[in-house]
RNA sequence: GGGCGGUUAGCUCAGUUGGUUAGAGCGCCUGCCUUACAAGCAGGAGGCCACUGGUUCGAGUCCAGUACCGCCCACCA
């Protein structure tokens, strides 16, 4: 029974953590009994390692689902399972390399039998490290996997778009990633400014002496020149028009055409347009009708059409082909340039556009609902100003490029008859071509882009295309709580996709929150160094201290700055619920009672103390502040602001329930009492302040609750299947609340004369309150042992002001009068006056405002009103201060 | 180039709808091993709320401009 001293979450944390997904705390009955609340769950990098990040989310999302269960809620979580496409490819390929296996040389079957077996490895410990973290679904509760329930789904998704007309095929300048060997969306493509080179060629011109020089920053891409463009309102080249140039090194004939494509401002005025390896080259090239050579093969290596160049890699290619422009004489100059390169968001190789055979989505009429459902509120992104990014990239969409050359992914559903060419999209597998019979027909190699498929997460988990239980009841989902990160990537695309496919928008509600951060304000990341490993923080801290440190330190919407600090932060306020229990258990068993909570601890109302008619004034006092708080509580976690909530619950439990209400409870305990009035309000309260803190604490707060609770009847099994606090504003003692502040103010003042007069903590002294109010008196006389306990003053009070001289602090309503062992007038003096000035102040600050003729007629009258109070009160204080100060000289 | 955010105590950040002595954690100073907790207790110091103007009876809070920091998107041969 006995507590240790020092909390050690290592010994309870994964006993919880492991109970609560085995007892499907928070798997959804979807017996449509209870109001539904579901929550679309960010998929966890199974590629990479569990960051902060990922804890940051667990925990809110975390917190927001014991909330609502605790509510009354259905609650469902939709987690996420990680197939990143390329990341994977990626990964696998590497593990099969470092064996001496070349994937291409196994070929598809076998790389994805390998792919299965590293994913199922892998992918159970990330699960695994999620449930450490707190994280209280179920993750083996697989929705999803490659080859059953989804892939169903995504080929029903792609069939009717195809049939829609919003799928085609066709022939594009793409990004292409050399490394990962596939085409990549606009998206994944990342930019970064790199020092570079302009380099200024000659063109001679056909037939004539001249030449025109052309700036590029890719010689090596000229041997896919096809012609050169100048600016049709460029009067210094009106000459060239209608001419032609020859292209150095190859000796094409390139035509000299007239396009808005040449800025004549830039270099030269004259550029070199090469339509297969470059993005506006290749419209211009279209434009013009131009030829596309493409120089470079699927390894960015120069192809046969680069000629002598052919088997180089591109940089490589690049310097040669320098070189020998050089040796000729036709290199103009080469300037330094800083250029933007774009690189692959996941092997980081330069992209390189390259012109294939693509699949697509035409996304404008897919934007279209999904920009309104945002602009009418059908969906709400929180915080607000996120809806101008949504909405500025939803107006600005491209087709999205959704094919990609990798094994592990979901197949297109296409097929290609080798007869007669014929193109087949169906949901089954088809045997024979459809159109002419023949059997020779071929799937198409290509896979879907993993967001293609996460896109339909929010009904797809829950059995669709089949009319399920689960989609009546929770589609669309209510929430989705994720990073500004992958607003583009794949909260855009559950829009799009869940207003066409499942006919209505995936989510009520996004909140997008902060980055974590460490405690330089850098973004956490490997290759920097600063990562603080959740895992480690875990066992060395514990899961709740981390989580709570994530939590109170970030605003709504704003980034998150960790630090190992903080996290301990998070620990000594586990320590203190810890040792708070601790405490009230060890008073518990000398009173000789046993653990006790009452049978309907929500309508549990404070006892009448014993030999008294009513409760005490702390317990009076405790159930209003726990009433209160809790509706506040709830009024912060329903608008995200988890800081706020947390924040609250930490002041609240720490400088109100351990420092006032423990303090003054421990009065009222008796050896071997056994079970009294007092008792039970103060266990009552205990575990109204437990639930209250559970969605926050979870794992430290099952545990005492647990042993709080042990041998109560009726009783849910787990605190999170307890009900979560409400208010009641009808519970609310104001009396109570008024006269434990006057009681809280008094021993401050006391103390704060003490530690000023530096009298040690052990001497006793003897002390007058006059009380300006009766209440004061009251408050005094019926709390005399509190203040002898808590100021170690023996307090007695009178009415109506000290006399003359007498006082040593003057309070709003209340002057204090102690004896002091010896003659202290010099500390007493300075204290005084060092009170006196920000009394003062505000009653300068004051007297002006209701002087203001202007202040009087035009602010509302409660706020004059308490102006006047205040001014009267400064007032009050400072001629009292005088009075002592002047009797003091 | 377009857009968004930030600037409050030594550090990291809160501060709901404008309401008058601006808060917390950590750090710092003083005193305490007080029958839960030294991961603790009591007390204390520390702020022209970036700058300039405006609106208002009243501005950390609303508006405009300036400076610095950060992020996103687009483009640049």
């Amino acid at each position: 029974m006995a507590l240790e001293k020092v909390y050690e979450p290592q010994q309870f944390e994964p006993h919880w953590a492991k109970w609560w997904v085995e007892e499907g705390l928070f798997v959804a009955s979807t017996d449509g009994s209870k109001p539904p609340f579901s929550l679309v769950v960010p998929p966890p990098n199974v590629t990479g390692a569990l960051h902060m990040g990922h804890m940051y989310e667990i925990a809110q999302i975390d917190i927001t689902m014991r909330w609502r269960r605790m509510q009354g809620y259905n609650v469902l979580w939709l987690p996420g399972t990680d197939h990143a496409s390329i990341a994977t490819e990626m990964l696998v390929a590497r593990q099969l390399r470092d064996q001496g296996i070349e994937p291409r040389d196994i070929g598809r079957e076998k790389f994805l039998e390998h792919a299965w077996a590293w994913k199922e490895k892998y992918g159970g410990t990330i699960v695994n490290q999620f449930k450490r973290i707190g994280a209280s679904c179920d993750w083996t509760r697989e929705r999803f996997t490659m080859d059953a329930g989804l892939s169903r789904a995504v080929r029903e998704a792609f069939v009717r778009l195809y049939e829609k007309g919003l799928i085609y095929r066709g022939e594009y300048l793409i990004n292409w990633c050399p490394g990962c060997g596939t085409a990549v969306s606009d998206l994944e493509v990342v930019y970064s400014e790199q020092q570079g080179h302009l380099w200024h060629i000659r063109y001679p011109v056909t037939g004539s002496d001249e030449h025109v020089v052309v700036a590029t920053t890719r010689p090596e891409t000229m041997l896919g020149d096809t012609a050169i463009a100048v600016n049709p309102k460029d009067e210094r080249y009106r000459h060239l028009w209608n001419k032609t140039v020859t292209l150095p090194l190859v000796g094409r004939q390139l035509v000299v055409i007239r396009d808005e494509l040449a800025d004549p401002e830039f270099g030269t005025g004259v550029v070199k347009v090469t339509p297969a390896h470059d993005p506006n080259d290749f419209e211009a090239g279209k434009r013009h009708d131009l030829e596309f050579i493409t120089v470079m093969d699927e390894q960015a290596r120069m192809n046969e059409k680069a000629g002598e160049f052919a088997g180089l890699d591109r940089f490589e290619a690049r310097k040669q082909i320098v070189k020998r422009l050089n040796d000729q004489g036709l290199i103009e100059k080469i300037e330094d340039y800083t250029n933007n390169i774009g690189s692959c968001q996941r092997c980081k190789s330069i992209v390189e556009p390259r012109v294939s055979t693509q699949w697509f989505i035409r996304t404008k009429p897919l934007a279209e609902p999904s920009i309104k459902a945002v602009e009418t509120g059908e969906i709400e992104i929180i915080p607000d100003q996120r809806r101008r990014n949504y909405f500025e990239w939803m107006r600005n969409i491209r087709d999205w490029c959704i094919s990609r050359q990798l094994w592990w992914g979901h197949r297109i559903p296409a097929w290609y008859c080798a007869d007669c060419g014929e193109v087949i999209v169906t949901r089954e597998d088809p045997a024979s071509c459809g159109k002419c019979g023949g059997e020779k027909i071929e799937q198409d190699q290509d896979v879907l882009d993993t967001w293609f498929s996460s896109g339909l997460w929010p009904f797809s988990t829950m059995g669709w295309p089949d009319e399920t239980e689960d989609l009546k009841l929770f589609y669309p989902t209510s929430l989705l709580n994720t990073g500004f990160d992958i607003l583009f990537f794949w909260v855009a695309r559950m829009i799009m996709l869940g207003i066409e496919m499942a006919g209505d928008v995936p989510f009520r509600q996004v909140y997008i929150h902060g980055l974590v951060r460490d405690a330089d304000k850098q973004k956490m990341s490997k290759t920097k160094g600063n990562v603080i490993d959740p895992i480690e923080m875990t066992d060395k801290y514990g899961t709740d201290a981390v989580r709570f440190a994530l939590v109170v330190a970030a605003g709504q919407g704003s980034d998150v700055v960790l630090s190992e600090e903080r996290i301990a932060g998070g620990r000594t306020f586990a320590n203190k619920i810890w040792n708070a229990a601790r405490f009230i258990f060890l008073s518990l068993e000398k009173s000789g009672a046993d653990p006790w909570s009452p049978e309907d601890p929500d309508g549990f109302v404070p006892e009448a103390a014993t030999g008294n008619g009513r409760p005490s004034l702390e317990d009076r006092w405790m159930f209003s502040r726990l009433n209160e708080v809790a509706g506040l509580v709830n009024s912060h976690i329903e608008k995200y602001r988890y800081h706020e909530a947390a924040n609250l619950l930490y002041h609240f439990f720490w400088h109100e329930f351990c420092d006032w209400y423990v303090e003054l409870k421990k009065l009222s305990f008796r050896e071997d009492s056994g079970l009294t009035p007092e008792w039970k309000n103060m266990l009552a309260a205990m575990e109204r302040a437990l639930r209250l803190l559970h969605p926050v604490m979870p794992f430290i707060t099952e545990e005492l609750w647990q042993r709080l609770t042990t041998g109560a009847t009726g009783r849910p099994r787990s605190i999170a299947l307890s009900t979560y606090p409400s208010e009641d504003p009808t519970l609310t003692d104001k009396e109570a609340e008024r006269q434990v502040e006057l009681l809280r103010e008094i021993i401050a003042a006391l103390r704060n004369l003490r530690a000023e007069m530096g009298i040690p903590p052990k001497t006793q002294l003897e002390g007058i309150c006059y009380g300006h109010r009766a209440e004061v008196a009251e408050v005094v006389t019926e709390q005399a042992a509190a203040v002898s306990r808590l100021a170690n003053v023996k307090l007695t009070a009178q009415s109506g002001a000290a006399p003359q001289g007498k006082a040593m602090h003057h309070g709003k309503d209340f002057d204090l009068q102690l004896e002091l062992p010896a003659e202290e007038t010099k500390t007493l003096r300075e204290r005084l006056a060092k009170q006196l000035k920000p009394l003062e102040k505000a009653r300068d600050s004051s007297q002006r405002q209701l002087g203001n003729e202007q202040f009087l007629s035009k602010a509302p009258p409660h706020v004059v009103a308490s102006i006047r109070k205040k001014l009267a009160d400064y007032e009050s204080q400072i001629k009292r201060i005088r009075e002592t100060l002047s009797s003091l000289q």
